[in-house]
DNA sequence: TTAGAGTCTCCAGTAACTGGAAGGTCAAGC
DNA sequence: GCTTGACCTTCCAGTTACTGGAGACTCTAA
């Protein structure tokens, strides 16, 4: 059993989010030692290293709850898994795709501020027409 | 002068949002009416819609002062915007290719998860793998 | 006079942590 | 036996940019 201390280090996770992870319900610590410590097994440490992965691929705490319980439950279906992942990647596709229209406009933009000491510039100006509408849903 | 509900109709944000820039200084009301009532002009309504536009971009409110500033100031050199620009700029590319990366990896597996009945999908596992290093900086 | 719409302030919540304060625990070294 | 340092604990506050709601005041129109 390894304190908080060892399970952040063997999962490559800060403690202050492992605790955190605890107090969620997220992954809770096996037992407490008398002095109230937490106690991690090795299964509990795979957990957080799962958890540490679908967070990096942008998946929210809420789904890292459900990909948790595909990952437990050995009577999972692969189906679940796939409409998550399926969710998810039509998430990051909108968002490249904002990002996209963000990046194009405004390099356009850009190529045409001259960039030196006088003070007109097309960024500005497009900023301060009411007339104009920035792409949406950078959020 | 208007008062915030046909500053905020006119900008096209919500009160709410009029309200909280006021709070934070970034678009300060022009005057209170005897009654406390927030008023603003024209040009402040200019400003509304210039914030709506740049955080429309992504800018952050701390960037969005900056060029609010440049905005308001007529010995500005276009210079100053275009780094701001090119910083933001810089960051977009940054998410798309982190995006990018995440979303390759994704489809990759997703592409080899059957989607059935069984339990078996190669992205728990993938994500259950302590020596799988995920696609990084999506925050 | 009363109903409705608009405004005010203040407080809490969002997502997922992160930092810090104040204090208990433990092993090693003197 | 005592101290030092590295652990651990809980609790509270801050991050970003709002958003929602409560309770109270103001104004206009019927």
């Amino acid at each position: 059993m390894l304190q908080i201390g060892g399970a952040a280090k063997a999962a490559e996770l800060p403690v202050k989010t492992v605790r955190y992870y605890d107090e969620i319900g997220l992954i809770k610590a096996n037992t407490q030692s008398e002095k109230g410590y937490r106690l991690y097994d090795e299964s509990a440490v795979h957990k957080l290293i799962f958890i540490r992965h679908a967070r990096a691929f942008g998946f929210s705490i809420e789904v890292c709850r459900e990909l948790l319980d595909c990952y437990q439950n050995p009577a999972r279906t692969s189906q679940e898994v796939k409409a998550v992942t399926a969710r998810h990647l039509a998430q990051i596709r909108e968002k490249m795709a904002a990002l996209q229209q963000l990046h194009d406009t405004l390099t356009h933009l850009a190529d045409h501020c001259h960039g030196d000491e006088r003070p007109d510039c097309p960024i500005i100006d497009y900023l301060a027409d009411p007339d104009n509408d920035p792409p949406t849903g950078v959020l």
